[in-house]
This record gives structure tokens, C-alpha cells and sequence, in this order.
DNA sequence: AGCACGCCGACT
DNA sequence: GTCGGCGTGCTC
């Protein structure tokens, strides 16, 4: 860390020290202060040597606020007498600040930009978005503006209103929105290249015409103006010149300062290509659409050219062709000569979803993880540029600059990954129901299993539609799903088997007829516990308030039948030995709640011909990842065994069998979405079979077998679901029935984390109760995992009856309360984990 | 957030 | 008399 140092004359002798340290040096008689370093600019504390007394010298330096003379002469301008410009920052402080623009810099400045300015007592230089340019400001002096950083706007005014209806929803300071929602390639210009090229000028102009003759040129400076006046187009490049000129940069030079030649730089971005682009385009066209299909889009149609809000959700079960929907809506979008914006989970754009948007249509943009940030620069600008009509993207690209916006598609709705778990804490698809709303354009969202809050918006607010697709295309069934039990299966065998008689019975099968199997067990590791059955002892982290998970090594460790031999955290990624018996009582321990890396052991043992990968997020770096489900649609798998990550949007024809091995896992998460998840989690990963001629078979093995949320999602009801769900959280007014916000407290030191939090409290309660709200406050209280990396996490629930109200309450105690609580404060509004 | 203040306790 | 740590409050 760099301390800025200030220079004083100290006895007649000139000393360099942090500015904290000038007090003792002030204290001492003799100080006088000298000039400031070249570094200090025009704004240093310190101007010149002083020639008033030491005390006021000092005062000058350290009081807070200096008399507007002193000020004006740091360089600071009257604000009456300036041209305001308003700026926001990312860093941290939740206000915007005002600054001066000179006649040149008000002229190019626009809503937007970025500059830099001088910020706070050391005047750092620092980045601020331009978000106003207001006549008057509150404060006397301002500071003028150092330099504009962008040739154009990076945001528009459509975006600005965004960005502050996401920062007052979702609590987030505006600077920190407006910084997210442009890429950090973006921001930071990679791959921008700059070129110098050469204009002839006036002067040039004569000496072509003959009528300048006073001036000698060298044969080098003739060839290259003769160079430059044949050149075809509008403007010739320094090193074009120089090869043709066979010279060095000397003679150029010498034209510039005869004045016969300008030369000016231009900065453009080279064309890169996308790792996708090559792949061939033809392969979905002129696709014919069933009947259910040209009901939907029928009903669609007609809403895309009305200038008004329309959502869409569209219920389709898993194979029945909801992307041919998206893409048949997104021509009509087109033809109408307006851009679409498909919106797809991060998971699925390294694969199939996202790839079939851009084989169908011409000019797409795509922005998502797999870009360099050459790349993602790239298709920005493109974008920007309104060279695209169709971009597709993960949860980010939601602030996709598009001019003339026509459509938003969401797909896979109910995704959790839409949510973004730092600030600004969005979901995509709110904010995309948001855009749509203030842009009066259409949004479709489409899932199998649509979140409760899409489901009862579309059965109970103005504009939503709900839309169904009952059956899959080609008329093909939906796959059979049985339910096996397993205390049944284990009472018959010795030993916990994760693979029940069952289910390998049907995987015998399926090996035999080179079908091949996905398995997914949503469980990371060898085992999640290390349990003493005698003393109740279990092995957790130092650090975090979790138990330790059992690992195997490395693959050959997996494959040996020996017992794990250490174990992690999943959180701080603390890792250690497992012990060797129970450091309580010396008893022995035992494993439980077996994960991926144990059921890959036991398929080995029982199948020991078939090959076999596993897919989860210890086994696999992200770019094997595509990599591997290339080997498995190529056959060169036979069993795909992961966790919740094969759940979502592959598309495999030759799958015949899915195995789920525990479907209860996530029932027992204390969350009141498990249900909800467990029955999305079923139903999709059923969905992953019986997708090319037959209908497949699925394999659901449970200890709960008879819960609601598996047996409908074995009978692929999601209505009989969602109402039911609904129903229970209207019960306990939950979420979509209140709104909720989350308010985490986190400090290293437990009491007074607690101290701060009941404070919070019960300054939140006087607010309701002064403002007659109808919020609900519960807490505080620790939270889920209540120590993390050794801090502590306290939490504190609010429940609102409308949206409007809980803005109203947070913008309250954000302003009033927030930064005066000295522990860390994060807000999640409308969370979806409540870890 | 990042930084400069003030206060306080430890060390010389 | 110095030095460093930690808590507080401000930034146009």
C-alpha cells in the first residue's frame, strides 16, 4: 500500500511524510510548510509557502471546511459559475457528486460518459458516469472535471432510468449499477487499437497547384505527398505510407511540421472471430411448426406490433419445442424492424441453446462467459454500433446496449442463475420484465417448470398471458417415470448401496442395448459428514459454521476402493486429514450422505465394462466441460453421472434411461423453495430422456417417495404442483405473496455484530411504525450458515405486502441507517437462496 | 470503497 | 516523544 507524502520545510531542512504525521511536526514551533510535490496537482491541501502564522497554516490543512478563499485558490470553482455535470462512482459512497466542466468539455459531454475526476481530501483520480447535467447543486464549490474517458456516450438515457430503478429495487448504489452494466472489457477498452493516418492540408493543396514554391521538400517528402494525393479513399495509414515510401517515420514528420500534412489518430477494434462462428448456419431452417406450437404463436403474434407491455409465460414440458417459438416470434420481431434479445441460462450457452440462435439467424451478437474479453468487447460494440438484430446472452447481456428493442425472450425462466450474488444482487428476469415494461414491448418466458412468482403473475396481474405446450414435438411421449423406495430396495440387501436393484437392473439393460444413462446425484464429494454414531460428534470447519466434506483426491484415488483420505470445506476451501477415529471418544467414524464421488466407486464396481464419466465442478475445469459432453453425444460415453449440472438443457438422443439416486436431497434444505426445487430439479432431468424416436425410462429412487413435489413431478404435473405450492405459500405468506428482502450483517466479532443488529432492528421497527407500513420484520437472527471464513452472519428478514412498499422502507434506512452501523450490511431483495 | 483524521496504548 | 492500531466520518 502506497501512503502519499507531503513535503514540509522543517527547520530549514525539507522533510517527505504522510500527512498523518505532520501534526507531531506541527506541534513543534519552527514549522513552516514548502511547496507541494509535482504529484499534489493543483488541488494539494498545501499551496505554497505560507506566510500566514503556523497555526492557520494548519488549520488551512486539516480543518474540513476551508473559507471559500482559501478553496477557490486549491482550484475549486464556484458552482453558480460553472457548467454542473453529476456524476456517479463505484466506490462505495451512495451518493452522486457534482463537478465542473469547461465550455470545451460541456460540449462533448452527454448522459453516459465517463470521466475522471479528482474525488475526495487526496484527490485521487477517479471514474464517474455522467448521470445529470443539472443547473444548480447544493454545494458552493466544485471541483472541475480532469478528462472525458469515452468518444461516445457507453450509456444511453433508456439505460440511466434502468439503472436507477435497479438501484433503488435492488439497493445498490448507482455507480456500482451503472459499473455493472457495462462489461469491464468494455470499460477498459481491450483490444482497441489506435492507427495514425495522414490528410493532405491546405498548404499541401497550393504546392499540388504549383503556387507554393518558397518552401524546399526533400525527394522523400515529394514522394510521400504524392503518395497521399493518388491515395483512393478517404484517408491513408502512417505504415501504409511508410512501406510504400519505403522510408522510416523522419520524413513524415518533417511534412507535419512544414505544415503540408495532418496527422490525426483514429481508434477502431479489430474484427475477431467467435470459437462458434465457423460451424455451419443452415442446419434449423423451415422447421414446420406443430399444431400446439402455431396455437402459442399465434397468440403471440399479433401482440409484437401493439406498442404495449405484453409478458408471456410459455409452460412447455420439456422437448416440445418452445426454442422453435422463441425463434418464430423473434422473425416476426425482425421483420418489423426491431431487434430481440434472448436471455438463456449461463449452463446451456456453452452448449445447444444459445448455438441454434445463432445457426438461424443472420446478425447475432452473443455475450457470455466463453468470450475472451477481445471478444466481448467485440460483439459490444457491434451491438452499440446497431449492426445486430438478435443478441443472445447470459444474465448480463440484459444490458445489452440495443437501440430499437422489440422483444426480450427468457429462457428457462425459473433458472436461479438469472440471479446475480453480487451487487447490484438483480434477477435478469425481473429487470427484463422491467425493461419490457418501460420500453412497452413484449417478453416471453419460457420454462417446463416456471418459477411460482412467473406462474401466479401470469394468473393474476394485467398483461401476462399464460401459454401451454402440452406435448412434445414428433408426438413423442413423455418419458415413464418410476418411483422406487428406497428403504424398500436397501431393507432386501446389505451394505447402503446409492444404486438401487432397480435401477441397475434397467441400467444392465440399457448397457446391453448401447443406450446410455445420465445419473445425477445433486452432491458434491465422497460424503458430506464425518459422523460418530456413539457421541454425536461431527468434523467441521474451523472456519465456517458448516460440516466438512469427504474428497477423494484425484481420479485414481476415486477408482481404488480405499476410504477417503481427507476432507474440505466447501466455503472457505479449508482442507484437512480425516481423523482416524473419534477425537471424542476414540470411537470409529462413520461416512454419511454419500456424493458424486462415492457413486462413481460403486458403478465401477458394478459395471465395470461400462465407461463412465462424472461431471461435476471437482472434476471438471469449464472448458472440459464441453469437451466431455462432446465425448458423450458422440457414444464414446456410456454413463453420465453428475450433479445438478446434467439436470439442465441437454439434449442427447440416445438416452434411454435417467437414474435420479436420491430426489429427496434438496427436500430436506430448510428453504422454502425446496419443494419447488425439488420438483424443478425431477422434471427437468427427466426431460433429458426419450428425445429422439422412444419414450425412455426414468428411474426416481427415494426415501420420501410419497412427497408431493416427487410424485407430481414423476406425473409431469406441474399445475397440480404449482397450485398446491401456491396454496402453502399463501398459508404462510410467503414469496409471491409477500415481497422479501434479506438484510445480512457480517462482522468478525460476535457481539457486536449482535449488538449492531438488534440496533437495526429496532430502528427498522420505529420506521414501520411511524410510517404506518405493513411490513413484517423478523429478526434478527443468525443466519443459515452463521460463520463464514471466521465471520460472523446475522440476518434480518422483512416481508412486504407490494413492492413499492419495501423500496419505500429500504431507501429509508439505507439513507439513515446503513453506513452509520460500522459492520458489513448487504441487502438482497427478493432473495433466492437464503444461505 | 478508500482515505485521512483522532484517540489511545505501547515502546524508547 | 514516537509509532502503530483501530474506530469514525467524509468524499462534490
Amino acid at each position: 500500500m502506497q501512503t502519499r507524502l507531503y513535503c514540509f520545510q522543517y527547520e530549514s531542512k525539507f522533510v517527505t511524510l504522510p500527512l498523518a504525521k505532520i501534526k507531531y511536526y506541527y506541534k513543534r514551533p519552527t514549522l513552516t510548510m514548502s511547496k507541494t510535490e509535482p504529484e499534489m496537482g493543483l488541488f494539494g491541501p498545501i499551496e505554497t509557502t505560507s506566510k500566514k502564522s503556523d497555526k492557520s497554516a494548519f488549520d488551512k490543512l486539516s480543518s474540513r471546511k476551508s473559507s471559500p478563499a482559501s478553496v477557490a485558490k486549491a482550484g475549486l470553482i464556484k458552482s453558480s459559475e460553472a457548467h454542473l455535470v453529476r456524476l456517479a462512482f463505484d466506490s462505495g459512497s451512495d451518493q452522486c457528486f457534482d463537478y465542473a466542466a469547461s465550455q470545451e468539455q460541456i460540449n462533448q459531454i452527454q448522459i453516459g460518459h465517463r470521466v475522471k475526476v479528482p474525488l475526495g481530501r487526496s484527490n485521487r483520480l477517479q471514474v464517474g458516469f455522467c448521470v445529470g447535467l443539472p443547473k444548480k447543486t447544493d454545494i458552493d464549490y466544485v471541483k472541475p472535471i480532469t478528462q472525458i474517458i469515452d468518444d461516445a456516450p457507453l450509456l444511453d438515457q433508456n439505460m440511466i432510468e434502468l439503472a436507477n430503478w435497479i438501484s433503488d429495487y435492488y439497493c445498490c448504489p448507482l455507480g456500482t449499477t451503472l459499473s455493472a452494466m457495462v462489461p469491464a472489457a468494455v470499460k477498459k477498452q481491450i483490444g482497441l487499437k489506435t492507427v495514425k493516418y495522414a490528410t493532405l492540408t491546405e498548404t499541401a493543396k497550393l504546392y499540388f497547384e504549383g503556387s507554393l514554391d518558397k518552401i524546399r521538400i526533400s525527394k522523400t517528402g515529394q514522394k510521400i505527398l504524392n503518395i497521399i494525393n493518388s491515395h483512393q479513399g478517404p484517408s491513408i495509414t502512417i505504415p501504409e505510407i511508410l512501406t510504400l515510401a519505403e522510408c522510416s517515420q523522419a520524413p513524415v514528420k518533417t511534412l507535419q511540421k512544414l505544415n503540408l500534412i495532418d496527422i490525426h489518430q483514429k481508434q477502431y477494434l479489430p474484427e475477431v472471430d467467435l470459437p462458434s462462428s465457423s460451424q455451419n448456419r443452415s442446419s434449423d431452417i423451415n422447421i414446420i411448426l406443430n399444431p400446439s406450437q402455431q396455437r402459442v404463436i399465434d397468440q403471440i403474434s399479433p401482440k409484437l406490433d401493439d406498442d404495449q407491455f405484453n409478458a408471456f409465460l410459455l409452460h412447455g414440458v420439456t422437448g416440445s419445442g418452445k426454442t422453435e417459438v422463441y425463434m418464430h416470434a423473434i422473425e416476426k420481431v425482425i421483420q418489423l424492424n426491431k431487434q430481440a434479445l434472448v436471455l438463456v441460462p449461463e449452463i446451456a450457452l456453452t452448449s445447444q441453446t444459445a448455438q441454434r440462435f445463432v445457426n438461424r439467424f443472420k446478425k447475432v451478437a452473443v455475450l457470455h462467459s466463453g468470450l475472451s474479453n477481445v471478444q466481448r468487447h467485440q460483439q459490444w460494440s457491434l451491438i452499440a454500433e446497431g449492426k445486430v438484430n438478435v443478441v443472445v446472452g447470459a444474465r448480463s447481456a440484459i444490458f445489452a446496449p440495443l437501440k430499437s428493442l422489440g422483444l426480450i425472450v427468457v429462457d428457462e425462466e425459473h433458472e436461479p442463475s438469472y440471479k446475480q450474488d453480487t451487487k447490484p444482487r438483480y434477477h435478469a428476469r425481473d429487470v427484463a420484465i422491467k425493461i419490457a415494461h418501460l420500453r412497452k414491448i413484449s417478453i416471453i418466458l419460457g420454462s417446463a417448470t416456471p418459477s411460482l412468482e412467473s406462474y401466479h403473475n401470469s394468473l393474476t396481474r394485467d398483461h401476462f398471458q399464460l401459454l401451454e405446450l402440452k406435448e412434445r414435438v414428433l408426438d413423442l411421449p413423455l418419458p415413464k417415470v418410476n418411483i422406487v423406495n428406497m428403504r424398500d430396495e436397501l431393507s432386501r440387501v446389505k451394505g447402503e448401496p446409492l444404486i438401487g436393484q432397480t435401477l441397475a437392473k434397467e441400467m444392465d439393460r440399457c448397457l446391453n442395448q448401447k443406450r446410455q444413462i445420465i445419473l445425477m446425484l445433486n452432491r458434491r464429494g465422497y460424503s458430506s459428514y464425518i459422523f460418530c454414531p456413539s457421541c454425536k460428534f461431527s468434523v467441521t470447519c474451523p472456519n465456517c459454521d458448516v460440516s466438512l466434506t469427504c474428497h477423494k483426491k484425484n481420479l485414481s484415488d476415486t477408482l481404488n476402493s480405499d476410504k477417503p483420505t481427507w476432507v474440505m470445506c466447501h466455503h472457505c476451501l479449508h482442507a484437512s486429514m480425516i481423523p482416524k477415529q473419534c477425537p471424542v471418544c476414540s470411537k470409529k467414524l462413520i461416512l454419511i450422505g454419500p456424493g458424486t464421488q462415492k457413486a462413481q466407486e460403486e458403478l465401477h464396481e458394478k459395471f465395470p465394462n461400462a465407461k463412465i464419466q462424472r461431471m461435476d465442478s471437482d472434476a471438471l475445469s469449464s472448458d472440459e466441460y464441453q469437451e466431455v459432453l462432446e465425448n458423450f453425444a458422440q457414444g464414446h460415453t456410456d454413463i453420465l453421472l453428475g450433479t445438478q449440472m446434467i439436470a439442465k438443457g441437454l439434449d442427447f438422443p440416445n438416452v434411454d434411461l435417467v437414474g435420479v439416486l436420491n430426489a429427496d436431497m434438496s427436500l430436506s434444505i430448510p428453504d422454502f423453495r425446496s419443494s419447488e426445487r425439488t420438483f424443478q430439479l425431477i422434471t427437468q432431468v427427466a426431460g433429458r430422456c426419450g428425445r429422439a424416436v422412444d419414450s425412455g425410462k426414468v428411474i426416481v429412487q427415494s426415501f420420501e417417495p410419497h412427497d408431493p413435489s416427487i410424485q407430481l413431478a414423476c406425473r409431469h404435473d406441474y399445475t397440480t404442483f404449482a397450485n398446491m405450492e401456491l396454496k402453502g405459500r399463501e398459508r404462510c405468506q410467503m414469496p409471491p405473496y409477500r415481497r422479501m428482502a434479506r438484510i445480512l450483517l457480517k462482522d468478525h466479532k460476535l457481539q457486536k455484530l449482535d449488538d449492531v443488529s438488534r440496533q437495526l432492528a429496532e430502528n427498522i421497527q420505529q420506521v414501520l411504525e411511524s410510517k404506518e407500513l405493513t411490513i413484517q420484520l423478523r429478526g434478527p437472527m443468525p443466519a443459515q450458515i452463521a460463520r463464514m471464513e471466521n465471520i460472523h452472519r446475522y440476518q434480518i428478514l422483512l416481508f412486504a405486502d407490494s413492492a413499492t412498499e419495501m423500496q419505500t422502507i429500504l431507501s429509508i434506512i439505507r439513507r439513515q441507517y446503513f453506513s452509520r452501523m460500522n459492520v458489513q450490511i448487504l441487502v438482497d431483495v427478493d432473495p433466492i437462496y437464503l444461505m
